[in-house]
DNA sequence: GACGGGAATCGAATCGATTCGATTGCGATT
DNA sequence: AATCGCAATCGAATCGATTCGATTCCCGTC
């Protein structure tokens, strides 16, 4: 105990910690000691093995790093989240929820979790965390006992916006969905897929948009990236011939994934809105789109990470945070224009 | 102890473990037995404090997450060090070195510290570091001891790069830099500045161009963004009359920046590259840029953080690998040209 | 049949703090 | 002068595991 110095065993930890009484001179007497010796301060682990608080927030992703960072909207609920935790009290701990990821998940140390997405894969993870009393945060997807959510209103805004492309006047509608389980490859939309859903986001969108187009067909994306709406996009127009006939509108369900097939059917020479109509979902200003203005459902992206940051706080104070529900706005932009 | 339930006391250690030798048998009982009384394994708090082990990688930002997570260099580096980890053994925890969060750096619970960019704000937090025994790597940034090195060789590539704009047959340049010190506003690059700099980066790649222009003067960014460099760019080429001469070149020292000063560029009414030539500095495939493809110095962003990943894991494990370095290839894009 | 070797198990020490109750000492109160 | 109260300090218990050395037990060998 490289504390004795000055003299006492227990007093250390009073002159470092704060709490407690303590006369000035030993309180500075302890500190020049520890000095001397090159102590800085309490271990970190010991301390929080004895406190039973680390200071560390888990941050529970549902894609590699690479995938959660280059989506705009994670970025921004990360950025909430830190906005409300601020820096003093520990950091952010990035998990991934992906395959063998839940091990660390279940052995690492953080006193409350946050949930980006939240699928049936964690099942485990949050009965572990349940028993260990740790509070945990999820920010969209499914509704788990003990998880405190927070929530957006996919479903309805994905009605409004469908409802909107109706109204235009288009009959011929196609689909591009974000992932909708731990496949993540570019696939047609099959009914078998929509049945094994893991992922709550594409499920609540896509039901929003069948209230409109109760038959609305399409594409599964292989990530919420500009490239892989492109590739998805090529399909949606590209399509075989009999019978077929193009669709007028495509429903995107991500701003990213709008760009990408604005970009294919650019390149396969629609123009936007003239010969398709391509509406988003997120509200992320993506830039390179400088021709466009997507007609999309906006987000409360980093409100969404401010509430669960907040939530969070709260929990750890021993509060009880009510659920917190955000809502779409519909912005109407000159991506989306009656057929032609 | 939740262990008692089977029969003994630390061999249920090992079963958990799987260290040492244990019959199947009572391996089976015990894990039988945890599961019954809901025990979810050892907890990570005890068991880092025995073993001194966590798991946990720190990664140092010097920005508010936020920014850091705007800039596509950080993210690929953050990608390339979690790719190296790999999930299993436990999570990256992000940290800032903004004012107070020191604080959280002597006390969050790591093995290992990533520096993404290491000023002397970091001298203290780095002094208890070593004196504790926790392996630290430094991605750019000012050399410490005993702080592994990760570096890239961006003053001779900035000189490299000065020397393409200057064999065009630039002479009038002004330069848009990244910030140089904890202040984050829009100024004009003065010498006082540059004495006082903190930032490695910033002053690397500007001591690089002056070898080329030894007079080169600018603006100072208050942050590596588009929106930044669009704002140091109207400054740059709207100056105040005069003898003063709109410089025929500007070279970023990002390429983020760069996009801002082209759009700049463009508002002004000026032609890139006929009217002015720009040239960034990352390689960053920046969408929103389609109509020209910038003129740069690409580095290995991934790569560098790959390298830390790896240096990490090598030091954890007792090794003694050495400095890495990394070289910037030139990309000739459309964005530099002749001076009219 | 005694002994050596190895596997399985247990007890106790340890990791480095925090915390709670007990003790000491000193000045004020009556 | 005895008592009370309060502040400062200390000892010991605790947080929940891991680890090391010791002990037991069993089997094979000479």
């Amino acid at each position: 105990m490289a504390k004795r110095a000055g003299v006492s065993a227990s007093t250390a930890s009073i002159a470092f910690s704060g709490v407690g009484s303590i006369s000035e001179a030993t309180r500075e007497r302890i500190l020049r000691a520890a000095d001397e010796l090159r102590y800085f301060g309490p271990d970190p682990r010991a301390r929080s093995l004895r406190q039973g608080r680390s200071g560390i927030v888990g941050v529970v992703l549902e894609d590699r790093v690479i995938h959660s960072f280059r989506d705009p909207i994670t970025i921004a609920v990360l950025d909430g989240i830190s906005q409300e935790l601020g820096n003093e009290n520990g950091g952010m701990l990035l998990l991934t929820s992906t395959g063998m990821g839940e091990s660390s998940i279940q052995s690492a140390v953080f006193d409350a979790a946050v949930f980006l997405g939240c699928s049936p894969r964690l099942t485990r993870s949050i009965e572990v965390m349940r028993q260990r009393n740790i509070p945990m945060v999820a920010i969209e997807g499914q509704h788990f006992d003990g998880v405190l959510s927070v929530a957006l209103d996919n479903r309805e805004a994905a009605t409004r916006l469908a409802q909107h492309v109706y109204d235009l006047g288009h009959r011929d509608v196609a689909v591009v969905t974000l992932p909708m389980d731990a496949v993540r490859e570019l696939r047609a939309l099959t009914e078998v897929i929509v049945a094994d859903a893991t992922t709550a986001v594409s499920m609540e969108r896509l039901a929003g948009a069948r209230e409109v187009y109760p038959k609305l067909g399409g594409y599964v994306a292989a990530n919420s990236s500009s490239d892989d709406g492109f590739a998805a996009g090529l399909l949606a127009l590209g399509g075989a011939g009999g019978g077929w006939r193009r669709p007028t509108a495509i429903i995107a369900q991500s701003d990213l994934l709008a760009v990408g097939v604005i970009r294919a059917a650019e390149s396969l020479g629609l123009r936007v809105p003239g010969d398709l109509t391509v509406v988003g979902f997120d509200g992320a200003r993506i830039e390179g789109l400088s021709d466009h203005d997507l007609t999309t459902m906006v987000q409360p992206a980093t409100e969404k990470g401010r509430a669960a940051g907040r939530a969070v706080t709260e929990l750890l104070a021993g509060g009880h945070p009510p659920d917190a529900h955000f809502t779409c706005t519909l912005h109407l932009g000159t991506t989306s224009a009656p057929p032609a």
